[in-house]
RNA sequence: CCUAUAAG
């Protein structure tokens, strides 16, 4: 069971729906007591549909969990909170956080609060996110370094600098250290912004809080610097990365568009697109 | 053995 557990999980990352439910039906047609699914089974499926974003499969995993006389827990309400969540369905996500509780009495976790708040995140529902941590102060459940990554991601998307950098003093005072995401978050509102000075800032940050920067975090820097006017900043960017040994992706190829056509270099922004085109089925 | 956050 385990192995097959572990097996279907795997499936999530690449959305391989086809393959977990082979897996799921080769599992039950293994007689063997110790090989039938569990709830962890159907949490795994579950999870495996959620990420293929097939929102019809995964609430039928709940009906076919209570048929076979499993009871859902917290992981998969969570799990399919966090499937409305990524379509940027938050009513049905919060539906889903309300309805654990009345159903089964099961009490949110801070997986919970950070599924719905990122579902508040994605929806730009920023007047949702102050009443959801006073309930999450109620239930006694203290936010986590995700929690505080997602808080620093709502606020940042909604322009609001103001209350992220308040996140960020709350998580300081609370002995809770950024992480690489916090700052590549933290760069990306001020580039959205076009917060200049701001961006020029969290970068210093990022580079004095000895965090190493990933790929994601090449890309951010070009946006950032591309939407505040820095193009050749933005450029230089894209040459200490090679530097430092990452090889760009269909990402980072993407964000080097503006920035070369900022700075007027057409011939290479068309050479690029062109590459971009020939290894992904890309429209651009 | 299963779940939450960041780049076009």
């Amino acid at each position: 069971s385990y192995t097959y557990n572990t097996m279907i999980s795997a499936c999530a990352a690449g959305a391989q729906v086809d393959e977990a439910e082979r897996l799921y039906a080769e599992m039950k047609s293994e007689r063997r007591e110790e090989c039938l699914p569990t709830r962890v089974t159907f949490n795994a499926l579950l999870d495996v549909y959620g990420k293929a974003k097939d929102l019809e499969k995964a609430k039928t995993v709940i009906r076919e969990m209570v048929l076979q006389g499993q009871s859902p827990n917290r992981v998969t309400y969570n799990e399919l909170m966090s499937a409305f969540a990524q379509q940027g369905h938050w009513q049905e996500a919060e539906e889903l956080f309300n309805a654990m509780e009345g159903h089964w009495g099961l009490h949110p976790d801070v997986f919970s609060f950070s599924t719905l708040l990122s579902a508040y995140s994605r929806a730009g529902e920023v007047s949702k996110v102050e009443p959801l941590l006073l309930k999450m102060n109620a239930y006694g459940c203290p936010p986590n370094l995700i929690t505080y990554n997602t808080l620093v991601d709502v606020y940042g998307r909604s322009g609001m600098l103001k209350e992220m950098e308040g996140v960020m003093e709350e998580m300081e005072r609370c002995g809770c250290t950024p992480d690489i995401v916090t700052w590549n978050t933290l760069i990306r509102s001020y580039g959205q912004a076009q917060n200049q000075e701001g961006m020029v800032n969290a970068i210093q940050r990022l580079m004095g809080s000895g965090c190493r920067p990933r790929i994601r975090t090449y890309s951010t820097l070009i946006d950032a610097y591309t939407a505040c006017g820095m193009a050749d900043d933005a450029l230089s960017v894209y040459r200490s990365m090679k530097e430092a040994g990452h090889t760009p992706n269909t990402l980072t190829l993407l964000s080097l568009l503006s920035p070369l056509g900022q700075a007027g270099k057409w011939k290479e922004a068309e050479e690029i697109a062109e590459t971009v085109r020939r290894v992904k089925g890309v429209q651009l």
